[in-house]
DNA sequence: TGGCGAGACTAACAACGTTAAGTGAAGCCG
DNA sequence: CGGCTTCACTTAACGTTGTTAGTCTCGCCA
């Protein structure tokens, strides 16, 4: 039986091979194939060695999910840095969003699916979640200070931002557009005219949107 | 051992017994916290009973993902056939999907979520899908023929739409937006905020659409 | 009445999550 | 140096799960 060195095991930490093994095998097999033994043998530990590091099933899969939102932000802050422009920049945003999920579809499911039913429950899990909204957020007072996007609470237009790239990337995902978008190019065009689509109807006020507003809402 | 007689059974038919128990059982405790062989015990059967009617777990999860789609298609056919002009039409559309959503999260989970990875493997499910789909290109088509939408194909503008409102589900239940929307109330209103803030960016082209429009996308 | 097939049932298998108890090396205290 | 504790794991076991194989039984038709 092949074993590592306690000091080489300790030197590259458990913690951190399990999380790998647990994202590779779940890009592998799905959220579903994914068992804990599974990761601990690929881990070449014992199978119930992972419970030093993690209380449960749900808090290795807790800890991968916050990994993707890390690698997510990461993306988000070199576009952030890349585009000046705050309208630019809020739109390239949107599009990082789709395209990560295309790249890391079984991080997407783990992020949001139901293994990890309740997020709030594993706190570094939340605050890596908010950091990526509250990157939105800035991105779209940014906006409104430039007189690009109409005036209005910027967590409302926040969330509606955040909904449009979201559930293009999930339906994405989900193969439920497998018939309208094949690549991984056709994917990004998608994504730039939605994204444009919405930029449009952040636009600022005018007299045509004012009348058509009348009355609802 | 309480058993219904055979006949019994059989009028009441195994099969749907079981869906409404699955159905049941995923509202109470999850998509994760479902077992086949739970479903069994409820509906007062054998544990190995369901698998006359589903060849698999998944095919259940399955059956009780379509069983979502055509709920929600007939909450969305008495809408249509409530709402007469077919921009109002539209956005009323998604204001369901949104609703319906927060009054059944758990059918939305299994109808997207990783609980049955790949839907097409489902030609029922798929189809009761694409019909929902095609109601949304539908209203968009009409709103176009009336001049209320921007012309373009009404493919990608449906896509948009459902993004829209399928990411503003999907946070929604995931409990992503807790701390902004507290109450079916405050949800429906947000549902009702974001879709207008997109029928603004689908009304139909002006001079500023169209500049904001040059040398992009 | 006899045979038959649909629709169950019982029993068994391997794999899973999880826990309890044991093991051995590392580090600290005298 | 020797003994004690603690960390990081292993081994072994429990109950539950998905799934399959084999058996039984009821209602029907010839």
């Amino acid at each position: 039986m092949p074993r590592r060195t306690r000091s080489s095991r300790t030197a590259a930490g458990l913690r951190d091979t399990l999380l790998s093994a647990a994202a590779a095998l779940i890009a592998k097999k799905g959220p579903q194939g994914f068992s804990l033994r599974e990761v601990a043998r690929r881990a070449g530990v014992s199978e119930a060695a992972p419970y030093w590091h993690f209380v449960d099933r749900e808090a290795l899969l807790a800890a991968v999910a916050e990994q993707g939102f890390l690698e997510m932000t990461r993306v988000m802050m070199a576009t952030w840095s890349r585009v000046e422009d705050p309208r630019e920049r809020l739109r390239a945003l949107g599009v990082d969003y789709v395209r990560f999920a295309l790249a890391h579809p079984a991080y997407l499911r783990v992020m949001f699916g139901s293994e990890v039913p309740d997020k709030a429950a594993h706190p570094s899990l939340k605050e890596a979640g908010d950091r990526t909204f509250a990157l939105l957020v800035q991105a779209i007072v940014d906006c409104q200070r430039t007189r690009q996007v109409r005036a209005g609470p910027p967590e409302e237009l926040a969330v509606a931002a955040w909904s449009i790239v979201h559930g293009l990337a999930e339906l994405i995902v989900d193969g439920r557009l497998k018939e309208h978008v094949r690549s991984t190019r056709e994917a990004t065009r998608l994504a730039q005219r939605v994204t444009h689509l919405f930029m449009v109807g952040l636009a600022p006020d005018r007299a045509r949107a004012r009348k058509s507003n009348r009355g609802r809402v």
